[in-house]
DNA sequence: GTCTGTGCAAACCCTTTGCACGATG
DNA sequence: CATCGTGCAAAGGGTTTGCACAGAC
């Protein structure tokens, strides 16, 4: 990540190593306030801002993936940086990778049908975690 | 859509009709900004709000699909009210539905894999549109 | 020393809400 | 005639931006 925002020209901070390491750690997929709170453990005065222009530094450079959500919070991947689908807990706000699930057929069939040009994909599946599951005497 | 209104105890206004003839004509999504403009010729006086809302009450119903998309306005689809796929426009904004595209078995192999129970999902894949490409000259 | 990054606060924009008035069943 | 819907304006909330100061290269 360092090596990449570097070659972008990207300078690299303290407060910026901070909010990478953060995303080198979680396996999650922390939001832009959870990152905060955490990159103020080892930079007290490290504000909002410079966290959120630190994510979109990152994301201009490839190495962290913006999932959106309409009236929620953003959540970043910083592990897996490209687009992949996600499920996730709407009880707890898990998000879980899963590993088997190839779009690229999907794309193709849809590529023929539609005459589109298709370039990225948005996949997200809703539900509840095992966790929830149990927590609800399923 | 009108039966279904009044089975939920909404009361069916003339702002509401024009909300609702707007969605039932309209193949695309309009956003709810589209909706209130078309609206606003049948009835001049017609709030945003009185939009949203109704908009609200069609969602509550089933009637209507929300879509939701972060930092760009919602979209609506009165036609096909139940979710389902989308392929969007990054140039134009248009949204596509394709008809051959099945997630049955991709959430039953997600919900063995990971544990969910899986209850819904957003799909979306991005693209150029066939007459954007043209104008493009690609 | 120059130019980029930081932090603060205000702006943004779509959407939602509070409230008084008007219309519906 | 009780209740719900409308329209206006203001609030709401995560994200972005303008600006002056400080720090990286």
């Amino acid at each position: 990540m360092i090596r990449a925002l570097r070659a972008a020209g990207f300078r690299v901070t303290p407060q910026r190593l901070a909010v990478l390491r953060i995303l080198a750690k979680s396996a999650g997929h922390p939001g832009a306030g959870d990152v905060h709170r955490a990159a103020r453990r080892a930079f007290p005065a490290i504000s909002l801002a410079t966290v959120y222009k630190t994510l979109a530094a990152l994301k201009a450079v490839g190495q962290v993936l913006e999932l959106e959500f309409s009236g929620l919070p953003n959540r970043y991947d910083g592990c897996r940086p490209g687009p992949h689908p996600h499920v996730i807990c709407q009880a707890c706000g898990r998000i879980v990778d899963p590993r088997n699930l190839d779009l690229a057929p999907t794309v193709a069939v849809l590529a023929g049908e539609t005459g589109f040009a298709i370039h990225g994909s948005r996949v997200d599946f809703f539900g509840t975690c095992p966790a929830c599951r149990r927590r609800a005497h399923c």
